[in-house]
DNA sequence: ATATTTAATATGTAGCTACATAATTAAGTC
DNA sequence: GACTTAATTATGTAGCTACATATTAAATAT
């Protein structure tokens, strides 16, 4: 620990939280200026403002140049998402990872596809239909629209040994992502792939990637039954 | 802009992040001392940790005293996820949102709500269930349990006019929260409530909020078919 | 050889100063 | 009065120093 007389900034934190969560400041209302905060306190204004900084990052506080911290209207339930590659999500449970391609050409991407890569003129992207295993048992049946004009390495590499997903993950890394999450019932196809009934409902992550402006990929992974995204906190 | 000879934070991450993204350390290298670093870019120690500590926040690479900043083996994608409360989101959209108290009784907890509470020794909680309404239409299915013994103001609370939610966000803020998703299939409660098929894929929101250690709530949220959760990124 | 203590080291934090930046308010100007 | 410009102000950032903390590595004792 530090010297008890020192605040650290943990401290004047959980301090100007309290304040808040008993009213003391209550939604919508202006905190003091940090430095008035700071002398209040007994410490130094560069504490004051780490401590603002994680509460403004928590979206607890809104602060404006000028404008000064406000307390925000409206709360929301902020939470961050780990979104491991599948293989070490399985192997961290201790499970025994399997992977399988199903399917791999090329075509004209779907309008749908177009549109969620934003702004992109390639129109024939590689698709790719593989299965991930945990246990020998189907865990995610994704499928992958790569471009080829950003990624045309993927051309020559075999997909049937290694995911698409790992071969990407250490050869083109991406600056910006995109993900969405949503219910579907499993159709004839995803059902037969991860050895299910028709209609189950199945928990689907989407993920779109960039390097820039340029798209690189856009997955849907479509998790086996029972599966559940948890939060990290 | 800052004078031009002198590195932004900002600046000195992405040099570092460049550094990896192009191999230059590739996953698993250990980087420079921060000193180091300071000294090859010509800035300040302490403009290089804080560009460290926003690599370190966004998963990209370790730091430990000590032992150095090492490379993220096992990259993760982390995401940031804002669930405001129902109303915003509806309103935001420019919606109109309604709500509609259900069903509000006390009752003893099933084992399930017990065991994601963590460890509480109540096992009679009030349980409210109610709808969320956009534009007249249903929006969410809410099935929630409320910890009496944390909230024995609850009890005095008029549901049929205020969501449980919004009651307690201004009244009862915790101090930390679980959250999971996954899917599943409509049942014929929540196909009535919904008003939509028995067996739909829904999504579900689940999440559990404590105050210190003490249980507040634990809601599940079921969203109505086409429902989607986005990234803020 | 093994356990314990001590030293070395890289990151983390607190405090200070100085200046940058954004946003608002006040002061001019037409 | 409406528009422009300048002053004011609160937060943001960069640089510095000093010390705290955690962890590893080396030295010493058992």
């Amino acid at each position: 620990m530090i010297r008890d007389e020192r605040l650290s900034w943990k401290e004047v934190r959980d301090q100007i939280r309290a304040g808040i969560l008993n009213r003391t400041y209550a939604p919508g209302d202006k905190l003091p200026r940090d430095a008035d905060i700071a002398e209040t306190l007994g410490c130094a204004r560069s504490t004051v403002q780490r401590a603002m900084r994680d509460l403004s990052d928590a979206g607890l506080v809104e602060r404006k140049r000028k404008g000064g911290t406000h307390v925000r209207t409206d709360p929301v339930t902020r939470a961050t998402l780990d979104i491991p590659i599948t293989r070490r999500e399985v192997e961290k449970r201790g499970g025994v990872y399997g992977y399988q391609l199903i399917d791999q050409s090329l075509g004209v991407i779907p309008h749908e596809v177009a549109r969620k890569f934003e702004q992109t003129e390639t129109t024939e992207m590689m698709r790719v239909q593989a299965l991930h295993l945990a246990d020998h048992k189907p865990h995610i049946f994704e499928d992958r629209w790569i471009c080829t004009d950003t990624v045309p390495e993927i051309l020559n590499v075999d997909l049937s040994r290694e995911s698409a997903n790992e071969w990407l993950v250490r050869n083109k890394p991406y600056t910006r992502f995109d993900l969405r999450f949503y219910a579907i019932s499993a159709d004839a196809e995803i059902a037969e792939c991860l050895k299910i009934e028709r209609g189950s409902p199945l928990l689907v992550i989407e993920r779109t990637t960039w390097i820039g402006t340029a798209a690189i990929t856009l997955v849907k992974a479509y998790t086996a039954p029972g599966y559940e995204i948890l939060t990290s906190n």
